[in-house]
DNA sequence: GTATTATTCAACCTCATGGTTGAAAAACGA
DNA sequence: TCGTTTTTCAACCATGAGGTTGAATAATAC
């Protein structure tokens, strides 16, 4: 199940994932997805855009791998992976002992504690 | 030092850096520069492109904040800003408990182990 | 001043992205 | 079968990304 994978298969998935999710649109629907699965027309419920775009933009989070789809009467229902996102976070948790011991040092400490914010 | 960012900066700023993480010649970049600031020269060095591309990358990680530069004789020496990483790390962070609590967790974790091999 | 080195600016090309609209497909309900 | 609902496909448009080349700028060396 835990797939070997080439460095520049690696590459290329980190491509796709920060790709996916250099998007303010995308980023809220992984978002919207993180607390439950949805068809496409509850994930283009919030957004004043087409369902075609919203079909668009849910190709893209699907070809980086953080959403899966199933098939439900007419609907689609898709579903959040969550391993692409932990490949994202393990290329920058590199860097961690870096801004640990960097000038930035207060600066990121202070933004992790604020942190609850985030969401 | 640590400044207050409005809710649609901070997404403006969460498009800037995801965009410029989403290319591996940048990824590269930021990883030469983990290990010690360097001019464009060297930055461009590695790669089979011209200066100015390498420049262009450069101020597109610069727009993301991920890069300061200065300036010694005619060499414009870079330096990495780990801010913004620490700021796309607390982004995927908001969904560590949801992969911890996930299918994929063992997949997560295992790729996690694995990490030795990331850099 | 002139030349050299390091870097950027400007113009251009090609291809991908993010959006639109209109038509098609797939699965149901009557 | 017919119509309805949900979603995608196809074509199109405007803009931007990533690369090229050639000229310009900035700092230094002679």
């Amino acid at each position: 199940m835990v797939e070997k994978r080439s460095p520049e298969v690696r590459e290329q998935q980190l491509d796709a994932v920060f790709g996916a999710l250099a998007d303010p649109t995308r980023r809220a629907m992984v978002r919207r997805l993180a607390s439950g699965d949805a068809t496409v027309g509850e994930l283009a419920e919030p957004f004043a855009m087409s369902f075609q775009a919203v079909s668009k933009h849910l190709r893209v989070l699907e070809l980086a791998g953080l959403v899966e789809r199933s098939r439900r009467a007419q609907q689609r229902p898709c579903k959040l992976r969550v391993e692409p996102l932990v490949a994202a976070s393990g290329w920058l948790g590199d860097y961690h002992e870096l801004w640990e011991s960097s000038f930035d040092r207060l600066d990121a400490h202070l933004t992790k504690k604020k942190g609850s914010a985030h969401a």
